[in-house]
RNA sequence: CGCGGGGUGGAGCAGUCUGGCAGCUCGUCGGGCUCAUAACCCGAAGGUCAGAGGUUCAAAUCCUCUCCCCGCAA
């Protein structure tokens, strides 16, 4: 099929790449704009467009879709579908009809659950026990179009942001190669989403990284886990910036929230405001991420100091 | 030119301000001792102090440039 493929960040990859891979055209690639980033603030391509780049496919970047010239150039690419996943702009209905056989987009979570921007993030900081992958139809609501397929995964006790994103883009990738082979053969039937649990996942504010000792542990620990490895779990150890990459729940304590409880070569117990978290993998501003022995090797930390 | 921290035996760090013996906590190797939750004692090996140039009697330390890593901000 002739595939016009719409994505920005690292979760779209996989998913033109196996387009690529299963002998589909790609016309052309839509990615937002290279944008200041990192240190230095130099221009960075998007994911996608370096993926695209490395493929020989012809990029376009317009800094919104409402212009009728940017129309214009996408219906020149005269392509059969629309395929979207993580664009991160909002596509105006003119775009959603540019495509003979419409524009379907990939969505990580099991819809209507959390609908919206930041849907990894979310079930893990909710504590979802699965999540997954929806290939829907895309209409003009927010991820609120009828799903063609869809597959769940388990998130593991143990499981990151990153670990997630990269299961959720591989599964993404295969079904909607598997969708286009069904579309090819007309055996998919769209099904409308239910009305029944509809949630959103907001973008994730910086803000919410910000560890809140009073709160319970296993909260403490979906946050260290729902942030790693971006933008990490912020605390402060004496006043000092401190990112938590790695934490197990334990035990109640009845000190105050904070209070660094133990000190040893598993981890650094740190009582919440329900239990403690044994902290096991962190970073201090300028160092890197490390295991907490090596960790307290270069950072004394002692038993009553106080994480804030 | 967005702001800032950093690169020192295998790991993590101190030392740099105020130039003058290469240091700490570990790891590794050898030995000893008890054989007791991560043991303890003794000893040893292992460094172009990121790189280049400069100042100096003398540079990890001061000056200039380059490379690399990271925190903030976006």
């Amino acid at each position: 099929m002739r595939v016009l493929f719409a994505g920005t960040p690292a979760f779209a990859v996989p998913a033109l790449e196996s387009l690529i891979e299963a002998g589909h055209r790609i016309e052309l690639v839509l990615t937002q704009p290279d944008r200041p980033a990192g240190r230095g603030l130099a221009m960075v391509p998007s994911a996608v467009k370096q993926a695209a780049v490395r493929h020989e496919i012809p990029v376009y970047q317009p800094a919104s879709l409402k212009d009728p010239a940017a129309q214009a150039r996408l219906r020149e690419a005269q392509g059969d579908l629309l395929v979207v996943a993580s664009y991160g702009l909002i596509l105006p209905q003119g775009v959603l009809d540019i495509a003979p056989r419409g524009a379907l987009n990939i969505h990580a979570s099991l819809l209507p659950r959390w609908r919206g921007a930041a849907p990894i993030q979310r079930a893990l900081l909710a504590g979802d026990p699965t999540t997954g992958i929806c290939i829907m139809q895309m209409d003009a609501g927010l991820d609120t179009g009828p799903v063609l397929l869809r597959e769940a995964i388990a998130i593991a006790p143990d499981e990151t942001a990153g670990t997630l994103h990269d299961k959720l883009a591989s599964l993404g990738a295969r079904l909607i190669v598997a969708v286009l082979d069904g579309l090819g053969r007309g055996a998919l039937q769209a099904v409308p989403q239910p009305a029944e649990g509809v949630t959103y996942a907001h973008k994730i504010d910086k803000a919410e990284a910000a560890v809140d000792w009073s709160r319970s542990a296993p909260e403490i620990d979906r946050q260290v886990r729902a942030f790693n490895p971006s933008p990490g779990a912020a605390a402060r150890l004496r006043g000092d910036p401190v990112k938590l990459w790695r934490a197990s729940v334990l035990e109640g304590s009845g000190a105050p929230p904070g209070t660094v409880l133990r000190v040893g070569r598993k981890g650094i117990d740190v009582a919440c405001g329900t239990g403690a978290v044994r902290l096991t993998e962190l970073q201090r501003a300028g160092g890197k991420r490390l295991p907490v022995d090596a960790f307290l090797r270069g950072c004394a930390v002692a038993v009553g100091d106080r994480f804030d």
